[in-house]
RNA sequence: GGGCGCAUAGCUCAGUUGGUUAGAGCGCCUCCCUUACAAGGAGGAGGUCGGCGGUUCGAGCCCGUCUGCGCCCACCA
């Protein structure tokens, strides 16, 4: 029998020859099996609007390699995709793509089409269910483009499973979790001061705030005591000083002790406020006493709700100050320098009256502070007072939160340390989770409410939809027992305009791709699930908020183990890559570079929780791997026809399989861990001495010039580790692996990523590993006689005296014929016993 | 301010429960077209393991402390 070994082998190509054999051949589906012989995972579904770096091929790879090797143990591996596509990101990058602007109160228009020169400074206004088409079209053109870019990194997901967050599963998932939450108490709707970004003009959630550097200055201005002289703050939003509630200090500041519970009026409106004391208030910061106004940040709001202060909201929705003059300031007439203005703009002008009224003391300084944004946000949060919806996440209320650190320490992390990071952020809580939003493309809260006779909603008895009717949208559809006629008519029913917070529905993914109440032999296959793997900065979110769910739902962890990828990091800096730096690297190019199994081995070489700097160069020793591994398989299957393992008769032979048992050993033990980088190291290792020593040992023996036998016992055991090491190789390179693996065992054995995982069991006979050791060493002096020399290789060697400890004397003596081969030495050896393997020769020039 | 991590060769990183002379790859230098491989191969140079103190017969590793860097969280008057 002879293989079909290709005369000059490539990588080039081989990415889209594979993906479409595995594709066409579903190599990597699901099929159902016991829990036990089920490896379930957690995919993280890819925010589609956005643009996929370097870091993500990084962060999927390293799952990837996991699942192969679960899958290549025997496990039945569920390894779906899912696609995050509903929410913000997508309709703000529809309403850039096409140019258009949602408007609720619009009529559907069927025959809309977006302009052709998109024009984002003036959009065209659209309905509420045209702008959803448009979302569900850029989407589905975007997933397109990622779907192509995992396949060609060679991602062995089931694409059958493929899901999305809005689609119509995903939403019948969100919804029934959702009034499942309600019935028990745990989602609830509640009026409060929200944090609010002005431009999308909709609510956000704790967990999606990043704060940002932001410059502003410090006025020092003067409020008045009754017998009119000033009591000094400090304060970077001198536009809020209309809607100021109170002064606070700390209770123990002795400078304003003698102030509290007096009155001071505020300047320009002389409003009359309370001097109080509060804890919070910090003595050393700014002037030490505060002004308190709803809302300015988030002090401020724990200072109204503990200390009963009224609520004067200026600040509206849209991020302007109120048009209507407050009815609660004395003196009205400076407000309307200030009505209607951007919060930059107020704050010009009545820094302009407080300088004129001399209550400005000095001129502003300059200061970079902290403002919370919303991560998709640039302009700074307000807080406004709102009615939302809220999932409790234990943070207000003690017990759940215990629970649910608890099941932070339940959870195996990779590694370990990022458990502290669960804790941290779970101690930190300071509210339940906020899950509506003020938005268009997303879930729809699954709720109406009844209207009284004067129109008004009853928000405190919603009507649910039933579980049976969903998924259901309550703009379209009606309540139980109404009538469409009935909407928005007194007496009638309004819809819950909101849509959920896509976290809302990520956040049970595990019940997404599990089949949740749809499919109840594969959710008893696979949940809880086996992995969650993720890179750092969604632990937060994305881990918390499932495993919150699941908690809810389940009281238990939605997965046994939390695998956490680190970043790549910008190469010089060293910091993470980010849009506002514009640093990310895009992969298309390096994987048209390299190509998929030299990125893939790149990313393999970055230990899970490790950020690793991005550099090109490192590209290149993966390439060269992948190219080493065809022309080494090239020449082992040169060589001859199928030997069966019995022909390795040759200590050295059997030695070089001992050594790579361990190897098998080592790789597998790691793998269990998912230390796929260690895993990587040792067979890379072992690859390159294999290639570089033992290859060349018995190239002329496995040439069959020594005789028959001999050359059989090297090519069994030339063969016997190309299999081995193909697949150990396979979870990193499975382009080139299966390549390989196709010139000479899938006609008969099929995909080398179904092949079974190398097991010690496979080794027959008992060589000694130790003893490439001495061959090696002794190799290298050889070489390195002839390498000082300025020799080549095949330079002749005579008068060869080598010395060694007797144990390595011995078996360098079994291999004698090989060294002589291998370097050329004229004559005998001349062997003698010593405490240091010595090398002398005559280089024959 | 709280937490986590890192600091070893010019660069990126290994270094098992403390045990001879601290390793690898890249880069660099020298050599070699050798019938698997020149997008290759061989050989070599290069490190007082961030500083200080301690434990120990012995510390890159353990303890304390300081410095620098990164990340997470909080604060943002």
């Amino acid at each position: 029998m002879t293989w079909n070994v290709p005369e000059n082998p490539a990588l080039e190509g081989l990415e889209a020859k594979w993906s479409a054999r595995w594709k066409a051949d579903d190599t990597y589906a699901y099929h159902l099996a016991p829990r036990a012989d089920t490896f379930s995972i957690d995919t993280p579904p890819p925010t589609v609007s956005g643009a996929l770096h370097v870091g993500h091929v990084f962060s999927y790879t390293h799952t990837d390699t996991v699942a192969r090797f679960q899958r290549m143990r025997g496990k039945h591996v569920l390894y779906p995709m899912g696609w995050d596509d509903n929410g913000l990101p997508t309709e703000r990058r529809v309403q850039n793509y096409y140019g258009v602007r949602c408007d609720p109160t619009l009529a559907y228009a069927p025959d809309f089409v977006p302009p052709d020169k998109p024009d984002a400074k003036h959009p065209v206004s659209v309905s509420r269910r045209n702008f959803i088409e448009l979302c569900l079209k850029l989407t589905s053109i975007d997933e397109q483009t990622f779907e192509d870019l995992w396949r060609t990194i060679g991602l062995s997901v089931d694409w059958s499973r493929l899901y999305s967050t809005i689609s119509p599963q995903a939403q019948t998932v969100a919804q029934r979790a959702f009034l499942r939450n309600a019935a028990r108490g745990e989602a609830y709707m509640s009026e409060a001061p929200t944090l609010w970004d002005v431009t999308f003009q909709t609510a956000v959630a704790q967990a999606e705030l990043e704060d940002r550097n932001y410059a502003g200055f410090y006025h020092r201005i003067a409020f008045h005591k009754p017998d009119g002289s000033p009591i000094y703050i400090e304060t970077t939003r001198p536009e809020l000083i209309p809607s100021v509630c109170a002064l606070i200090a700390h209770p123990d500041d002795e400078r304003y002790k003698p102030l509290f519970g007096t009155t001071v009026t505020s300047p320009l409106f002389g409003t009359e406020i309370p001097v109080l004391a509060h804890p919070k208030a910090e003595p050393d910061k700014g002037a030490g006493i505060a002004m308190c106004c709803t809302f300015g940040d988030l002090t401020d709001v724990t200072w109204w709700r503990e200390l009963s202060l009224p609520t004067r909201t200026i600040v509206q929705r849209d991020g302007r100050l109120a048009r209507e003059t407050p009815d609660w300031l004395p003196n009205s007439a400076p407000y309307a320098e200030m009505a209607g203005k951007t919060p930059f703009s107020a704050r010009e002008a009545i820094v302009g009256m407080l300088r004129e009224s001399g209550d400005l003391d000095g001129e502003p300084t300059p200061t970079m502070r902290k403002a919370n944004f919303y991560d998709k946000g640039d302009k700074p949060l307000e807080i406004v007072a709102s009615r939302q919806w809220y999932i409790t996440n234990g943070g207000r209320d003690e017990a759940l939160r215990a629970r649910l650190i608890e099941r932070g320490e339940e959870l195996q992390w990779v590694p370990d340390y990022m458990r502290h990071r669960y804790t941290n952020w779970v101690e930190g809580l300071n509210g339940d989770w906020l899950i509506s939003r003020q938005r268009f493309f997303g879930v729809p809260f699954p709720v109406w409410y009844r209207l009284d006779g004067d129109g008004q909603p009853d928000y405190d008895n919603p009507i649910f939809a039933s579980e049976q009717a969903l998924p259901v949208d309550p703009m379209a559809e009606t309540p139980p027992g109404f009538d469409e006629a009935e909407r928005g008519r007194p007496g009638g029913f309004t819809a819950d305009p909101d849509v959920m917070d896509t976290w809302a529905t990520s956040s049970l993914s595990p019940l997404i791709v599990c089949g949740w109440e749809s499919d109840p032999e594969l959710f008893a296959a696979a949940f809880p699930m086996d992995l969650d793997p993720h890179a750092h900065e969604i632990i937060r979110t994305w881990l918390f908020s499932r495993v919150v769910r699941s908690h809810l739902e389940f009281d238990c962890l939605p997965w046994h183990t939390a695998a956490i990828s680190g970043f790549v990091v910008d190469r010089i800096s060293h910091e993470k890559w980010s849009k506002s730096k514009g640093n990310a690297i895009v992969p298309d190019e390096i994987l048209a570079k390299f190509g998929s199994d030299a990125v893939r081995w790149r990313a393999a070489m970055a230990r899970p929780g490790t950020d690793s700097p991005f550099d090109e160069t490192q590209m290149k020793v993966g390439r060269r791997l992948a190219m080493k591994l065809l022309n080494a398989s090239k020449f082992v299957l040169g060589l001859g026809g199928p030997q069966p393992p019995s022909a390795v008769t040759e200590p050295v032979d059997a030695a070089m399989l001992d050594a790579l048992k361990g190897v098998v050993a080592a790789a597998t033990q790691a793998f269990e861990a998912f230390e796929y980088t260690t895993a990587l190291e040792v067979t890379e290792a072992f690859f390159w001495t294999f290639c570089d020593d033992y290859l060349e040992l018995v190239k002329e023996r496995a040439y069959g010039t020594r005789g028959a036998g001999g050359g059989a016992s090297a090519q069994a055991a030339l063969q016997q580790a190309l299999s081995i090491q193909l697949r150990l190789f396979a979870p990193f390179l499975p382009f080139v692996t299966e390549e390989v693996w196709s010139w000479w065992q899938s006609p008969t054995q099929g995909s080398i990523h179904l092949a079974s995982w190398p097991s010690l069991g496979e080794f027959e006979g008992d060589g000694d590993g130790s003893m490439l050791d001495g061959v090696g060493a002794a190799l290298e002096r050889l070489r390195g006689v002839k390498s000082e020399a300025k020799a080549s290789m095949k330079t002749a060697l005579s008068a060869v005296a080598i010395s060694a400890p007797a144990d390595t004397l011995e078996q360098l003596k079994s291999v004698e014929a090989d060294l002589k081969a291998v370097a050329n030495i004229t004559g005998d050896i001349a062997w003698s016993s010593s405490d240091e393997l010595t090398v002398t020769a005559h280089v024959d020039l």
